[in-house]
RNA sequence: GUCCCCUUCGUCUAGCGGUCCAGGACGUCGCCCUCUCACGGCGAAAACAGGGGUUCGAGUCCCCUAGGGGACGCCA
């Protein structure tokens, strides 16, 4: 038998962790058997479905690279197929045609909760003459459901799990209004699309239990079922619901790689030994369902910051410019051929010591400011008339350097510190707030040798001078520094 | 309230009856490296929820308790 698995979302929200997570798993699994992975958009609540969080889910899955073999498929095509296998269970006799009112079910769940009992539906209209039926009330048509036994789900992830059947009451298949509810729609969609295996949120664990009902009912063959357990926050609450949209684009936007996102999910609640940088390829060698954990893991933003600065330094020069430069852009720098090369050489240095691609920007943007850079307070303060003369002393061995190069560049520096009778950090300290406008940089000769002569020279010249932008202009720069981290759009 | 699931360091986890006075990773702390900050290297603190069984032997199997989570819609 083939291997078909699918991602199921309703679009009503964004696409979240938990989805993601999901939507990865699948995917997986369908890779590692060489099955086909689908995408299909539960859309049949066009109250709440929105063309905007379609739009997001798909966006978020593009972003994490987790590509359907096939056009997303969309629910709301198939209404009337799933009507008429609703129809065709009531010919058969193996569904029924419910007369009780919205209002009425409420209060009497309302009630049975008040006197301690089951809220489920009590069944009242399963054998009711069709003479005695109420002409003024559209019926929906209910499941007939076993009401003895018990109705047992093999799930590979959760182990043999039993459900009562007197807990698992007539679920309605067909709205009033002839519309097919999830637990039909979901049924004849998944049979259909010959789905082998259904993994999923363990929020769907009772619904396995339901639905596998209705594959009797129908005499369809019951997929394989695996319930994950869902992604808690830091506070061990289901993230869904409880944080908020944390859409997995605001993550793209907050500076994480789609391979970085991809391990980090991949390990939360799945584990391969004592493996955690586990490549794509790799992933797919490996996964397997009984790998996965029964439960619920707890996300946790510093071991996904962690695994992001791995894969960032792991990640070449050129791909990392063509991420950062738009979000330099955005910050108002101008970044020509030139500054992408500057960028591009300072990689190496600004590579281990960034965990984000917006903090890579920050850290990078000096290399391609405009003159004269706008210096941080503590580079200020760095930046003392002692602090410059040492630089105006600095300054001829710079200006008479032939080679440019880091270790030209290390050996005058040295040489000047030396017959200074000053220590190197004393050089190199007010040296880097000069060239960076900070006090933290990559090294200071890789910094100069990457600036060029020139530009080394004048940013020089600039502090030696005390020349520095307006105040306001510093505001901007701490603006752009902590904005960023907290920029949840 | 009813039903279902879960419970190893702060967090993610390894462990599938003896090799566990419980291993790895992130985080934390210390040291080293060092022009700053990182990276890196070395090291430290840190857990089997509690109680009963079963067994020669239990983190591993069973039961109970506690705690946590999920589901109980003409939503998906």
């Amino acid at each position: 038998m083939s291997v078909v698995t699918r991602f199921a979302p309703s679009p009503t929200g964004f696409l979240h962790l938990g989805g993601a997570r999901t939507a990865l798993f699948n995917w997986l699994y369908a890779r590692h058997h060489r099955g086909r992975y689908l995408l299909r958009i539960e859309d049949t609540d066009r109250a709440r479905s929105t063309q905007a969080a379609i739009d997001a889910i798909l966006d978020g899955l593009r972003w994490l690279e987790l590509d359907a073999d096939e056009p997303p498929i969309f629910q709301s095509a198939h209404l009337a197929r799933h009507a008429e296998i609703a129809r065709l269970l009531l010919s058969e006799g193996r569904a029924y045609r419910c007369y009780c009112t919205p209002e009425e079910l409420e209060a009497r769940r309302a009630r049975a909760r008040a006197e301690g009992r089951t809220t489920g539906y009590d069944g009242r209209c399963r054998d009711l003459a069709l003479a005695d039926a109420p002409k003024a009330v559209a019926p929906v048509i209910r499941l007939k459901a076993p009401r003895q036994g018990e109705t047992v789900i093999e799930d590979a992830v959760q182990g043999t799990v039993r459900f009562s059947n007197s807990q698992l009451d007539d679920m309605v298949l067909l709205r009033s209004d002839g519309t097919p509810t999830y637990m039909l729609s979901v049924v004849v969609d998944d049979h259909d699309m010959r789905v082998s295996h259904i993994i999923r949120g363990d929020d769907h664990l009772v619904n396995a239990a339901r639905q596998t009902q209705l594959y009797h009912a129908l005499g369809w063959p019951v997929p394989t079922f695996a319930h994950i357990p869902l992604i808690h926050g830091a506070d061990g609450a289901k993230l869904s619901k409880r944080h908020g949209a944390v859409g997995i684009e605001a993550y793209r936007d907050q500076g994480f790689l789609p391979e970085a996102m991809r391990n980090y999910l991949l390990r939360l609640g799945w584990s391969h030994g004592d493996d955690e940088i586990i490549a794509t390829e790799q992933a797919i060698a490996w996964f397997d369902l009984d790998g996965i954990n029964k439960g619920a893991a707890r996300f946790d933003l510093a071991r996904l910051t962690n695994l992001n600065a791995h894969y960032l330094r792991q990640t070449d020069a050129h791909r990392l410019v063509a991420l950062i430069v738009p979000l330099l852009e955005a910050e108002g720098c101008v970044v020509d051929e030139a500054g992408r090369a500057r960028l591009g050489a300072g990689m190496p240095g600004l590579k281990p010591r960034a965990t984000t691609l917006v903090d890579l920007a920050a850290s990078a943007k000096f290399y391609v400011a405009a003159r004269p850079l706008a210096l941080s307070e503590q580079a200020i303060k760095l930046l003392d008339a002692g602090a410059r003369a040492r630089l105006e002393g600095l300054r001829p061995a710079l200006e008479a350097i032939e080679v440019w190069n880091e270790q030209a560049l290390e050996e005058a520096v040295r040489h000047y510190a030396q017959t200074a009778d000053v220590k190197l950090g004393q050089v190199a300290q007010p040296l880097r707030a000069a060239l960076t406008g900070s006090t933290a940089s990559p090294g200071l000769f890789e910094v100069m040798a990457v600036l060029g002569q020139a530009e080394t020279l004048a940013r020089l010249a600039d502090a030696i001078a005390g020349r520095t932008p307006g105040p306001d202009l510093r505001g901007e720069r701490r603006t752009f520094a902590e904005g960023r981290t907290s920029d949840t759009r």
